[in-house]
DNA sequence: GCTATTTAATTCGTAACCCGTTATAAATGT
DNA sequence: ACATTTATAACGGGTTACGAATTAAATAGC
């Protein structure tokens, strides 16, 4: 257990005040001090060295008093933008997306690279990355040495603790110390994290959580993961993993194990329809799952077939998630959810039929189909969050 | 997110250092320093505070002085025994067990009451837990006056931060208030917990996981519970809710949904025998288990079967629980471990089977028999963690 | 146009906490 | 008996948070 002491206590408080700023907009000094509960001074003393630290501003113009209030104005406050940028990416197997955020999580510039990797080494994927962050830094306007930190979000076992990732379908190699190799190669501080949490938090800063503080997301991608937010935070199973849903058992069939990811995994559900070369095309090209949407509207059977079998297989799977951490919210992302409403409604008759009785209603199923920038969005809240959280020294104890 | 302040810090360190007296015994001021990383003089602070509210003892006799050592010698500090008295319970439905522990949680008087209560109404149960509460505290020699708190365990859904039942296979009644019940029959701090978690958190003091901050329990009772332990913590789920792993699906059969419980439920291995009356006996008087060993050992196929599917069902579910969650250590504990080898290999066999290969051998599967008193001195272990916890502000700041 | 009123934010003083250093206590070894 | 070694206790410094009083900046009323 980490000692308490004062340092702690006002990191903590920092933080606080720092995460209750970014939520609630432009905010009162008062306003963070009831929000916090914490004392108007302690509030003052904290936002003075914010604002000495160049992490926040004050706002003197767009000040929409309310007339007939009387007494001296508050001042809001709000993040300073240019208090530091970072970069998000999502790293697929179809395509690379990298985004330049600032200090709010605003977008500064994107840049989508559809490249195929599947099971490359490591340094072919490190020069494509590297490639993309150098390049997305420069459209917006900036240089690396700008940039305070890179959070890249990938499929697979993530191990965000030790910045290795385990294993992943666009890596040859396992346990690939990816998080070292940016690092050095950049310069620049780079973490590394599974593609499901980076959304994950997305969806809690930017997206379809920000009033909840427990809630669950499965993407439904190449691999089927899995985030859970817990108190506001990540929840990193023991070690910092990121597990596989896909290697989640669904029973004994005749030909022994059935996993999820052999129902409802991309290459399941496409997979039969290999022997078409056009599609076969598509899908070596990342479109599998939009030319598949088309397949299914014309009605093809085969495709609607397994995608019904894909949304049976998830919706028993989610019923699973709930019963384990009861979230009052699921959201599900990814690319699945474009095969639509065959794969929608199987989905949501095998979760209502597979959820216990007693937790009928507890949770809400949500469907987002994001695009890739929100996922790498989110791989930048990530790293930001990793900066509200480090001490920022600056303006230490007392010059 | 809770204010840090001064007190706070101070509830923090207490915590830490009374929670390392507990687990390393008696134990000098340095080491307590060493291992919890606090200053000496922050130590002899806290540890002087303790002293003076009676939490903890000197001890003089027994220092085992390495010989060749010189110096002062350093006095040993251990828990004051006789600092609260707790009673825990464990709720089952043929049978009651109570236990009266000291501060240290060794157990002082235990009492069980081999009762059958199936679907009662909260007043039939509410009267039979008071009696054997005031019973095991008569036994123990004392008086309910004398007793800090109480904790019981049950089976099923329990909220434990409302202290509501919300379902469980005793209460005739779903969302029951049983914590406001029993505080005032019995005018005495009364907590419930899930019988799972009790005994997750006995076996992090007592039992099997002294050493480990992280791993994960599976309970196979009449219910089927799960324990998870998540840095030295039980990890309650968003609303301290327990749920119900037999409400867990493992896949569709040809009836519709199957779940863990229909399985591998007691009822559901012991069910099949209801014809033979002596069996059915048996089971009303929830010898059920120790009456299905010995058909087994002698040979009793139908029995035999339904052991295996029952093992089979589980180990697919610890798979997957594993792959959630990646404990170091499972351990599995409850009355169906009595089942013997068919029930065991089978479950390892399927097991086995089912661990994605990426985490084969990163869990460590761990059976344990402990008796029914073993879990109320779990529940009794959850009464004192929240008295650790509390603040004790008898020497408060400054006199 | 001036003053009273109201509300926001800061300043000052107090109390609590942790830490590093220095002093005391209690043994052993010579 | 005296030096040596080691464990605690005592003291002073620095940080933090909080409450009360003070200053700041606006409106309302005359």
């Amino acid at each position: 257990m980490k000692t308490a002491d004062p340092e702690l206590m006002r990191a903590i408080n920092r933080l606080n005040v720092l995460d209750t700023i970014r939520r609630h907009g432009p905010i009162s000094r008062i306003e963070i001090s009831e929000r916090t509960e914490l004392s108007t001074t302690t509030v003052s003393a904290i936002t003075a060295s914010l604002l000495d630290d160049g992490l926040i501003l004050p706002r003197h113009e767009g000040d929409i008093r309310n007339e007939a209030v009387r007494g001296r104005p508050r001042v809001a406050l709000e993040l300073n933008p240019d208090a530091a940028r970072v970069v998000g990416g999502k790293i697929a197997a179809s395509r690379m997306v990298f985004v330049v955020t600032n200090f709010r999580g605003d977008v500064l510039s994107k840049l989508a690279l559809p490249i195929r990797i599947d099971r490359q080494p490591i340094g072919v994927i490190a020069d494509l990355v590297e490639d993309g962050v150098r390049r997305c830094v420069v459209d917006a306007g900036l240089s690396l040495e700008d940039v305070d930190s890179i959070c890249l979000g990938f499929p697979g076992v993530v191990e965000h603790r030790t910045g290795y990732i385990r294993s992943s379908p666009i890596f040859r190699d396992t346990n690939v110390d990816f998080a070292a190799e940016m690092s050095t190669r950049l310069s620049t501080p780079t973490i590394v994290e599974s593609d499901a949490h980076a959304i994950t938090l997305g969806h809690h800063w930017f997206g379809r959580a920000r009033d909840l503080e427990d809630m669950v997301l499965i993407s439904l991608e190449q691999t089927l993961g899995l985030g859970v937010l817990h108190g506001n935070r990540l929840f990193r199973g023991a070690g910092g993993l990121s597990h596989n849903l896909g290697d989640l058992v669904l029973g004994m069939g005749p030909n022994g194990i059935v996993r999820l990811f052999s129902q409802a995994g991309e290459s399941a559900i496409l997979g039969e329809q290999q022997a078409d070369g056009r599609f076969a095309e598509a899908i070596r090209l990342g479109r599998g799952m939009t030319h598949a949407q088309a397949l299914i509207k014309a009605d093809d059977d085969r495709l609607i077939g397994a995608a019904m079998r894909a949304g049976e297989a998830v919706g028993l799977t989610i019923a699973n998630i709930v019963t384990l951490f009861a979230p009052p919210r699921v959201i599900l992302v990814g690319s699945s959810l474009a095969l639509g409403e065959p794969f929608l409604n199987s989905l949501r008759d095998a979760y209502a039929l597979a959820i216990p009785p007693s937790l009928k209603g507890v949770s809400e199923l949500v469907f987002d189909d994001s695009s890739d920038d929100f996922w790498a969005q989110g791989a930048a809240a990530v790293a930001l969050y990793e900066l509200y959280e480090s001490p920022w020294s600056t303006t230490g104890p007392a010059l």
